[in-house]
DNA sequence: TTTACAACCTACCCAACGGTCGGTTAGAAT
DNA sequence: ATTCTAACCGACCGTTGGGTAGGTTGTAAA
C-alpha cells in the first residue's frame, strides 16, 4: 500500500499550519491540496468533510502541542517562576510572525465558537484543561501565596491576559505590545506571593 | 428626494449589528439587504464595495460607541474606581448574548488584522486611542499609585485582559468566566494603589 | 412643465467554495 | 497469476459570494 498514515499525517500538519495562518473558514481545501500534493479524492478518503478535518487537526495537532507547551512550565517546583520564565521566553524567542499569527486556541475560539458547536465544545474543553493545569499547580504552592487567592479565578485571568495579548499583537504586527503585556503579567503573577 | 441619509444610516446600523454577530467576512450583503429592505443597487450607491462599508461601520458606529463607553469611566475623579465600576457593571448588567458576542473591536482585530491593511490600521489606531485614554488618566492620579508603574504597560495589560475575557466567554457561552476574570481584573487594578 | 440627476432597482456575471462520484491503481492475500 | 480492496484521482456539480450594468423613479430646480 502507499503509506496511508503518512498521507493523513501530512494533510493534518499542513492543514494545521494553514488554519493557524488563515483561520478555519478562510482556509481552502484546494490550497491544502496544493501544498500537500495530494488530490481531493485522497483528502475525502481520509476525512469525512472539512469540519471533521478541522476537528482532527484540533485534537491531534493543537491539543497535544498545547499541553506540551504549558505543562512543563507550570509543573516546575516553583510554578510562579515557571510561568514567568515561560512568558518571558515566549516574547524573547518567538519570531514576530509567530506572535502575530496568534495562539491557535484563541484564534479558533474567536472564530469558531459561535459558528460550530463541535468546535466550541472541543475548545471549551481545552480551555478548562489548561485552566485546571494552572489552578492545580498554583494551589500546590498555596502556602507561599497570599491567602485570599481564588485559584480558578486567577488561572482564567492569566489565560485571558495571554490570549488578549496575542490578539493585540495582531493589529500592531510586532511583538512590542505582546512584550509589554507579558511583562506586566509577570509582575502580577509574582505579586501573588505573600511577602 | 427619498431620504438618502436615512437609508445610508440604516445600512450602517444593521451592518454593524450583523458584523458584530457574524464577523465581517461571514456577514453577507444579501443578508444585510434583506434586513434593511433595500436593494443591492442602493447599497452599492452608498458604498463602493464591502470593504468600504466595513470601514464606514468601524468609523461611524464602532469608534464613537467605543469612546462613549470607556471615556466616562476613566475620566472620573477616581479612574481606579471608575474602571472597576465599569467592569462590574458590564458583567452584572450585560446579557449573556451581548457578552458572548464579544467586543466588536477585539472581534475585528482577531479576524481582519491579518487580512486587510485598511482594517488593521483603523483597529490599531483605536487600540492606541483607548490605551492612551487609560494611561493618561491613570497618570493623572499617579500620586495615589505605586511609584514603579509603567502606565502604558498597565493600560495595555488591562485592555488585553478585557479582550481575552470576552474571547473566553465565547466558548463557554455564558458570562461566568467573564465575571471571574473581571473580578480578578478589579483586584489587580485596585492593587495599583500604594497603601 | 420640463429637465436633470441623485437615488434606487433587478437581472445577470464570474469566481471560489465544499462536496460528489465513477473510475484507476498499487500491492497484500490467496 | 489472480483477485480484491484500500488508497487515490480529477472532472464535475450546486450554491453562494461580491460585484456590475443598464434601466427606472422620485423630486428639486429652472
Amino acid at each position: 500500500m502507499r503509506d496511508a498514515e503518512l498521507t493523513r499525517q501530512k494533510i493534518l500538519e499542513i492543514s494545521a499550519d494553514e488554519i493557524h495562518k488563515n483561520g478555519f473558514i478562510a482556509t481552502s481545501l484546494s490550497c491544502i491540496l496544493e501544498r500537500c500534493e495530494v488530490s481531493k479524492g485522497a483528502l475525502y478518503h481520509h476525512f469525512k468533510n472539512k469540519m471533521e478535518l478541522g476537528y482532527a487537526v484540533f485534537e491531534e495537532i493543537y491539543t497535544p502541542m498545547f499541553i506540551e507547551l504549558w505543562q512543563p512550565a507550570v509543573e516546575l517546583d516553583d510554578p510562579i517562576e515557571g510561568l514567568c520564565d515561560f512568558f518571558t521566553t515566549m516574547y524573547e524567542e518567538s519570531s514576530c510572525d509567530e506572535i502575530v499569527c496568534g495562539c491557535p486556541l484563541n484564534n479558533l475560539c474567536q472564530e469558531m465558537s459561535g459558528v460550530d458547536e463541535g468546535f466550541r465544545l472541543r475548545i471549551l474543553n481545552m480551555q478548562q484543561q489548561l485552566n485546571q493545569l494552572i489552578a492545580i499547580n498554583l494551589q500546590r504552592v498555596a502556602n507561599q501565596l497570599s491567602d485570599d487567592i481564588d485559584f480558578t479565578q486567577v488561572a482564567y485571568f492569566i489565560v485571558s491576559t495571554f490570549h488578549g495579548a496575542s490578539s493585540l499583537s495582531k493589529c500592531s504586527k510586532n511583538k512590542d505590545l505582546f512584550e509589554k503585556v507579558m511583562k506586566e503579567l509577570c509582575r502580577y503573577i509574582k505579586s501573588l506571593r505573600s511577602n
